[in-house]
RNA sequence: CGGGCUGUAGUAUACCGGUAGUACGUCUGCUUUGGGAGCAGAUAGACCGAGUUCGAUUCUCGGCAGCCCGACCA
């Protein structure tokens, strides 16, 4: 893409009243705006980041068996008058006020949809066990929504929901899902940890996904040597006093544990028949017996995890996206009059992602916006280098002279 | 939802109970081009409502909005 045919433009200066590195950046760098708080317009820019975490997001999702749907956001009280939940959602949600006193809300959630869903199509153990996803704008009236897209009013999410015939099956599945999930932030370049935390009113307990940074919301305890971590809301207040003295110590492997702040970018409960009793979803076994449906659930923040990529990927300067996400692989600039027309040209037949800075700037401008947009490689041309180009690195200073064929070998390949 | 801070051009800010100023941006033209260029011209602003006052952007009250802390968070 030319740059210059892009319609947003950078700022110099961050709005003053946000001081999340994911806000300030985002918006500065022209990936989001904000139309109120916790509600973003997700520009050229960040849609591509948006639709390239997806892209991940479906293919583990694809490769654990899950298929995609798409359920409606808006939803009817029926559905949820049969939960019981739908009292609880008005005084939680309220952000739907506008129908209130009709049939109909903005979900916040899809277990009142997904489920009649499944009692359509389940009749026997032949039709299990199976799982369907979706990617779905949620609704809700967030007291305080903050820090940029960490916690919005609306925001992306997606929801798998997996059906079996009883709980072993389904533990069985979880540990599949968990595995998935984990794999899954890695290839988005993130570390994340598994960390047990309560089930909230969705079950005994249930499993976060926690990316560690200071601006998590989440406090977790957790192991430095192994896999034990728990959030600080189930863990037993002695054993904090004991961690926050440090000498915490980890009941499954003796070793030090430690208080860290995360960002919860995924979450997975096992329902059991928390959904399948209320609307009665069964199933017929081998024997001809009526059974309960046994339910998991498995959510991941998409919108949320996009902002912390940036929160976690940045520094002084600006974004530095990991090359799976980032909107273009590479920041082709011109400066002081040379031409990088051709090797656009070529860069776009071998289908390298390109921006491509033809603005008529400064060269200052220029940089400094390939700092800020923070895509993984810069190319530079200009008169003083001839026909060599200067390919950097975003996360690197170490700049490299190579000619054009040398730069389409590196580029195109991985 | 409780507490704190803040609302002035697109952004960042200044001053003031009496004509709202600057920088950046944006637009026009010319000159420029290795880390946010120069000159000239142009564009654009007091969150909303009530009160006090001859007069309110300024003071008071109420609302709304944004950020931060806390509570909450299927």
């Amino acid at each position: 893409m030319k740059q210059s045919e892009l319609f947003v433009k950078t700022l110099r200066e961050a709005p003053k009243d946000e001081e999340s590195a994911n806000a300030k950046l985002l918006l500065r760098a022209g990936f989001v705006d904000k139309v109120m708080a916790g509600v973003y317009t997700f520009l050229p820019l960040g849609l591509r980041v948006m639709n390239k975490i997806e892209t991940v997001i479906r293919e583990e999702m694809n490769a654990i068996g899950g298929q995609e749907v798409l359920m409606p956001a808006l939803q009817p009280k029926e559905l949820w008058a049969t939960t019981g939940r739908w009292e609880s959602f008005e005084a939680l949600y309220k952000v739907t006020s506008h129908f209130k006193d009709t049939q109909y809300a903005l979900g916040p959630t899809h277990e009142e949809v997904v489920v009649p869903l499944a009692k359509k199509f389940i009749f026997s153990y032949k039709d299990l066990p199976f799982s369907v996803y979706q990617i779905q704008t949620k609704f809700r009236d967030e007291a305080r929504p903050k820090s940029g897209l960490l916690r919005g009013r609306e925001f992306k999410m997606k929801d798998l929901y997996s059906y079996h015939e009883g709980p072993e099956d389904l533990l069985k599945y979880y540990e599949i899902a968990k595995k998935a999930y984990s794999k899954l932030f890695k290839r988005l370049g993130l570390k994340s940890l598994v960390v047990e935390a309560s089930g909230g009113t969705f079950s005994k307990y249930s499993h976060e996904f926690q990316v560690l940074s200071p601006s998590g919301e989440d406090v977790i305890y957790h192991c430095v040597k192994g896999d034990f971590a728990k959030n600080k809301e189930i863990i037993e207040p002695k054993l904090i006093a004991e961690i926050e003295q440090g000498k915490g110590v980890c009941p499954d492997c003796g070793g030090k544990l430690m208080s860290s702040t995360g960002i919860e970018v995924g979450n997975i409960f096992q329902l059991n028949t928390k959904y399948s009793d209320p609307f009665n979803l069964k199933y017929k076994d081998a024997e001809g017996n009526e059974k309960q449906v046994y339910m998991g659930c498995y959510g991941i923040g998409v919108s949320r995890l996009f902002g912390t990529i940036a929160e976690v990927f940045h520094d002084e300067k600006g974004l530095m996206w990991p090359e799976q996400v980032a909107p273009f692989k590479v920041h082709l600039i011109e400066l002081n009059g040379a031409s990088a027309k051709k090797l656009y040209a070529e860069l776009l037949k071998l289908g390298v992602e390109v921006l491509y800075d033809d603005r008529d700037v400064s060269a200052g401008q220029k940089l400094n916006d390939a700092d800020l947009i923070g895509l993984p490689y810069r190319a530079v041309v200009s008169p003083k280098t001839a026909k060599k180009i200067e390919l950097k690195a975003r996360n690197s200073n170490a700049v490299k002279l190579v000619d054009a064929k040398t730069l389409f070998r590196l580029l195109s390949k991985g």
